[in-house]
DNA sequence: GATTCCAGTGGAACTGATTCCAAAAGCGTA
DNA sequence: TACGCTTTTGGAATCAGTTCCACTGGAATC
């Protein structure tokens, strides 16, 4: 059967050397002598020697490990980007990642935590799959946390978000931009969630319009729920009115997926008859669409890198409040957008 | 500042017992007074302690860890199902992941095996983000290893994939159950690549239309590239012909999204004139279609589950040849499949 | 009352690294 | 040749656990 690994004991003894001087090599400490440096490598390559970490951490204290924690059931797409941008971060920093998908069970969730802390994590990145209020662990205070894509009731984590007002102003402000003045807005969920990304990105929208002086116009807003047939049906009835909207800004990229189909069905053509911007960037489908879908990208990669930056970077211990950070949301330019018919458009032309 | 971390000598010390007995009651194991293990118990609550995993592990030997390696940029949401799928396994046995994307960089992934093993996991999962043939890196021999979505040229490696032909058998089978006997096929790709789930698909095509007597016809297949545009245009190049497919097989969910477009476009409705199955369950686009798509979905969570399933109990270090596991791809009923007209159905009306 | 037996316990040895101190070796100069 | 530096080296102590062996003391058996 496979042989003992070897231990630096091992090496030092197979080279005649010393267990401080083999770890001396190891770690490229100076003060070794070539020939002997030369010696304990040529052996370490022969006995196939790989140095045991947990060893080193339990000398060191340092565990080179941060935690990730996703906090429900992920029916998103988005988790990988997040895990890509922190993991990113981690491995410049010479630093690895635990993935833990808790998946909605406190349970799991709590003992996540644990096992994260009995590992030695020098931090925890505690990601949620859509932006709004969670409540952690507690035992989340015994080490650094960063609160990704959420936030807690007393904001006594340090967190990152996307800034959801600005990516509605944005959103809205391209469409002004073009000529457009009878722009719908279709919110990606109910209001009375109280959901930032709901409730923000309409907000930006009311900004875009009160800074462009068009009067905000109640009837050109609806409350979807995120999903394509939601868009579809809200699309059709904005569709239906005396004086249907040159432009329509869907809170979700599924949204106006199913909006294209009732533009389809009613033969307008997008960007020539009707305008469209989306958000989130799920590029599976704004690609996809027929012309491509111009949308707000969700920063997902950046909030992550932020979390491992922050965790990295950040004076722990200290009690000032932790940072409440928000991330714009760039758009992607992609072919929905077009110019607004002429005898719609406003003073700009 | 914060105080050191209490160790297991500190906690003897306060509650006034030896370290063997602590670790006793740390690792629930009997032949400890009651009196005792709860002196013990009450003294570990009272300072906070936490066990340093890194400690148990260099004694002990064992890691409780597995290294989750994905080997290349994962444009598609599927990661996520795969993590889910292994970890959900893991922690059945009390193990943790280590994920990491390579990112499509042969030096990351060589640097990543190499952590991972320092780190002392117990095996490796290496994922494919699509089923194709790969170069691992060669230190994956010193450590147990399971392929998924992908496999060596040597077949070296235990491996799981998704069983492409028979996901294509059944996905006709399906639209042949239906009374369907001209369906078209686009593939997922071109077949000069050779990947597995274009040829594959088409394999079981073949199949299912041998199998119930229907002669395969050249002019209702067409080589797609996986993307919407790709389903778009060659949909509508099958409504061309004189007497075009009544239903329809597309390797990707993306190309049925296309081609809805294209239905939609010519007036002909999903189901009621034309059926169409997709291929990877990318739910996102499936439930969002309307009609919803029916499709077939990619074992993607039953293959990390196996994956770490197989880590766990396969017996390693002998020399028979690792299994190369096939799993089926579930068909996913949603909404896009019905009766074929009947002037077009064959024996079975 | 002596002899087993065993649950309960303490603590030394060990795991594989790092760290640090003391000692040895090498080198230049007086 | 002796002296003072610096460079190089060996190895004990340490980190936080587990493991194992030896030793209690009380109950059961003879």
């Amino acid at each position: 059967m496979a042989v003992k690994k070897p231990s630096i004991h091992d090496i030092a003894k197979a080279a005649g050397v010393g267990v401080g001087t083999v770890s001396r090599v190891l770690n490229e400490r100076p003060n070794v002598a070539e020939a002997t440096r030369a010696k304990v490598e040529s052996v370490m390559e022969q006995l196939g020697y790989r140095p045991t970490f947990a060893a080193r951490h339990i000398r060191t204290g340092r565990s080179q490990l941060f935690g990730f924690l996703t906090d429900q059931v992920t029916t998103t797409p988005f988790a990988h980007d997040l895990i890509k941008g922190a993991q990113a971060r981690a491995r410049q920093a010479d630093r690895m990642l635990m993935v833990i998908d808790a998946d909605g069970d406190d349970r799991v969730r709590e003992q996540a935590v644990a096992n994260l802390i009995e590992r030695g994590v020098e931090g925890i990145v505690y990601a949620a799959m859509f932006h709004h209020e969670v409540h952690v662990p507690k035992a989340l205070h015994e080490v650094p946390t960063v609160l990704v894509d959420c936030f807690t009731p007393n904001r006594d984590f340090a967190s990152v978000v996307p800034d959801e007002v600005r990516g509605g102003r944005e959103a809205t402000e391209r469409l002004l931009e073009e000529g457009h003045r009878r722009i719908a807005m279709v919110t990606n969920d109910v209001l009375s969630t109280g959901y930032p990304a709901a409730v923000g990105r309409l907000e930006g929208y009311k900004e875009a319009l009160a800074e462009a002086g068009v009067p905000f116009d109640e009837a050109l807003v609806r409350e979807g729920s995120g999903n394509a047939d939601s868009g579809y049906r809200w699309a059709h009835d904005l569709l239906d009115a005396d004086d249907p909207p040159t432009a329509y800004f869907f809170g979700t990229d599924r949204m106006a997926m199913g909006a294209y189909f009732a533009f389809t069905e009613v033969g307008l053509s997008v960007p020539g008859d009707v305008s469209v911007v989306g958000f989130d960037d799920q590029h599976y489908i704004a690609d996809a669409l027929r012309p491509a879908l111009t949308t707000m990208a969700l920063p997902h990669a950046a909030m992550g890198r932020w979390a491992i930056d922050h965790l990295l970077t950040a004076p722990w211990g200290e009690d000032r409040p932790p940072p409440q950070r928000r991330l714009p949301c760039p758009i992607v330019e992609r072919g929905s957008v077009g110019r607004a018919p002429a005898s719609d458009a406003g003073e700009e032309s």
